[in-house]
Parts: structure tokens; C-alpha cells; sequence
DNA sequence: TATATGAGCTAACAATCGTTAGTAAAACAA
DNA sequence: TTGTTTTACTAACGATTGTTAGCTCATATA
């Protein structure tokens, strides 16, 4: 896990409060009072901790984003597998980083387009490259003949995408479902459309 | 449509260079000021036709909703179709109704959150209900023997849902892909999922 | 012609924003 | 015991926020 967030530090407790409250109203219309508030002490007093509000936002976004690049490149080391079995243990290695932590995978998600230049430029590029990794496993899974060849694969991708991302808006942590099994399920569903009929 | 989005009065123009604002940089962050000089007038001036800054997000958001409505009230009409080729309607009648204003259809899924109360309980209770007819003709299809039995149907459903919202962040309409098409594609990879293996 | 409406302006308001300076007490390290 | 780090405070700053009051001018309607 992303080094800052996995501490116990009082900085990591201000910014696990923070993800809280950003996830909630979102970044730009959570205050650093409003952040202050909820652990009890002064707006200013925040700045013995943290550089800036957009630092918060910053280490949130890249340590999330760090995650992913591991979890990723520990399926990528599984050349025996199959296109379609690398592509289940991707999808399900993003489930499992993103049950992890829901509430910095939403703030993740939905609040990294307030960072300002140039960080906003390095986060698209490191999304870019994880999202081309996805789509190389769908090339492999078409080249091999595992897939149907007539998939449009920016669309594969991009749905698979679209499906992960938005899973921390509606899914329920203390559900009986637990990541695995829903990363499981999520992937039949989702790759089983790109397979050939046999 | 709508009626205040599609007419062409001034409000009208006032409430679509907002919806253009408010998909960059998002409503919080969205200054009547910013607002004004894309119009190249005042701040002030705004209000001359408009009652608030919320009003234009109240009526974004409510626009959009009435026109997924009635997409999905032509559909559940066709009793004769299918459980599969009704949802395979509803979700090319839901890109179709997108793709006519990705704009205002961005805006209405990332920004919606901002409405104040009651205008908030309102619009998640049309949500849930447009959610749940889409889930309905799951269900049916499970109940036909058309789709598998073993499918999560809120799993299922929001999965759907998920795909579905997340296009106005990549879909570019000047592509070479329809939106008609582009519904059939998508409809195909994820109904395809849950039908049973002939 | 008289009146109403649409569309814009300047000036200003009260509130809130992120942040800094300077200080103090407690906890920890040497 | 001395020095350092952590954590917090009060007070205040300059900037920006949505909005209102009061006004002018052009156009459309009666």
C-alpha cells in the first residue's frame, strides 16, 4: 500500500479523513474547515501536518495509483497463463486494490482532475499506460483466437473500465459479497462477452 | 428533449456555455464570473435570466432525467419483444438519449450530487426507479430462461449502469462510430454476458 | 405613441476560501 | 537535563464567492 496512507501517523489519519469527507462533497467543495472540524481542531492547525490542501489530494491519487501499478505487474509476470486468465487476474487484482480502500479509490476516481499542471499531467499519463496494459491483454486474447476478432477493443476496454471504476459509488463493503468472489464474478461477466461462442 | 435546453433563448445559451463549464471544470469549482466571460458579460448579468447558479444545475439534471424517461417508457411499451431485445432497446435508447447532449449527460452524472435539498431526494428517487425497470427486465430474462439464473442481478444492473455512465468521459462524437451502433455494440457485450451458453 | 420586456451595466455586500505568522505546551531524544 | 519534534492554538491576510440594488438602453407590443 501507498507508504503515507498505510502509516499511522497523524498525517496519515488527517489525510484518511480527508478522503472521508472529499469522497463525500467532493475536493473542491470540502473546506479545509470543514476537514478541521471533523477531527477536532483548527483549520491552521492542519498545516503542522500537511503542505497544502492539494497535497492531500495529491498523495490520495498517487498513492492509489501506485497500487495499481503493482497489483498489475504481478499479473503481467504470468506469461503461462492464458489472454483471458490474465485478464480475470487483472480485473480482479483491481478489485481487490480498490476493496482495500473505497474511500481513496472514489476520491481517486472522481477528484484527480482538480490537481493542477503539472501533476495532473503525470497522473493521465501513468492512467494511459495502465489502461493500454488492459488493452494489450484483449489484443492477445483476439491474436490468439480466444477472443472474437471483431471486438471493437476501445470499446472493450473502455467498458471494462467504465465497470471497475465505478464499482466504489454502489458497492457496499459490509455486503455478503466479499471482493474476491464479486472480482470473480465481475470478470465472468465481463470477459465472457469478449470470448468466442464455442 | 427538455424544454428550457432545446429552445434558443437567451437562457437557453446562458444554461449550455454552463453545461460546457461545469463538465470541465466541474459546478463547485465553476464560477458565475468564469460563466460570465465565456458569454463575454457580466457576472451580474447572468441573473437577468436565470434565478441562481443551482437553478442552471436544477435544470441540467431534471432535462436529462425526463428524457430517459420517456426512452425508457417507449420501450416497456414493446411487450412483444423479448426480456434480451427490450434491454437491448433501453440501452440503445439510453445512448441514444446521451449522445444527443454528451454535454448536459456528463453533467448529469458527475454533478448532480450538488443539488441542495430536496431537489437531491427527488432526482436519486427518479435514478432508483429508472435503475430498477432496467433491472426488471434482467429479472425477467432470468425468469424466462433466457438469461442464466446464477447472475447477481444488482451486480448485473450495475454493471450495465456503470458502462453506460461512464461514456460521455471518452466517447467522442465526432468518431467514426454511430451512436445507434455504438448502442448495439455495447448492448451485445453486455447482454451477451448473461444469456445462457447455447 | 406609450408601455413592457429583454439584456446588459457598475458598484458593492457579506460570507467564505486557503494560507501564513507567531506562539505555546507537551512528548521525545540526546 | 537540554534540545528537538510534534501538535496545536489565535489572529489575521488577501482573494474569491454568489448575489443584490439600482440603473440604462434597445426592442417589441398595445
Amino acid at each position: 500500500m501507498g507508504e503515507v496512507l498505510s502509516s499511522s501517523s497523524r498525517k496519515a489519519q488527517v489525510i484518511r479523513v480527508a478522503a472521508e469527507l472529499f469522497r463525500e462533497k467532493g475536493y473542491v467543495a470540502s473546506s479545509m474547515r470543514d476537514l478541521a472540524q471533523k477531527l477536532g481542531i483548527e483549520a491552521a492547525s492542519l498545516y503542522s501536518h500537511i503542505k497544502s490542501k492539494e497535497e492531500i489530494l495529491h498523495i490520495l491519487c498517487f498513492d492509489m495509483a501506485e497500487d495499481f501499478m503493482v497489483s498489475l505487474n504481478q499479473v503481467e509476470k504470468q506469461q503461462n497463463l492464458t489472454a483471458s486468465q490474465r485478464l480475470q487476474q487483472g480485473i480482479i487484482g483491481h478489485i481487490q486494490v480498490m476493496a482495500r480502500d473505497l474511500t481513496a479509490s472514489a476520491v481517486f476516481m472522481n477528484e484527480h482532475r482538480h490537481l493542477s499542471q503539472p501533476f495532473l499531467r503525470d497522473f493521465l499519463l501513468l492512467r494511459i499506460n495502465y489502461i493500454n496494459r488492459f488493452k494489450k491483454m484483449i489484443e492477445d486474447g483476439v491474436a490468439d483466437g480466444e477472443f472474437k476478432k471483431e471486438i471493437d477493443k476501445k470499446l472493450a476496454v473502455m467498458t471494462l473500465f467504465s465497470s471497475l471504476n465505478w464499482m466504489p459509488q454502489w458497492y457496499n463493503p459490509d455486503s455478503v459479497i466479499d471482493p474476491e468472489s464479486l472480482g470473480k464474478q465481475l470478470a465472468d461477466m465481463l470477459v465472457n462477452g469478449l470470448k468466442q461462442n464455442r
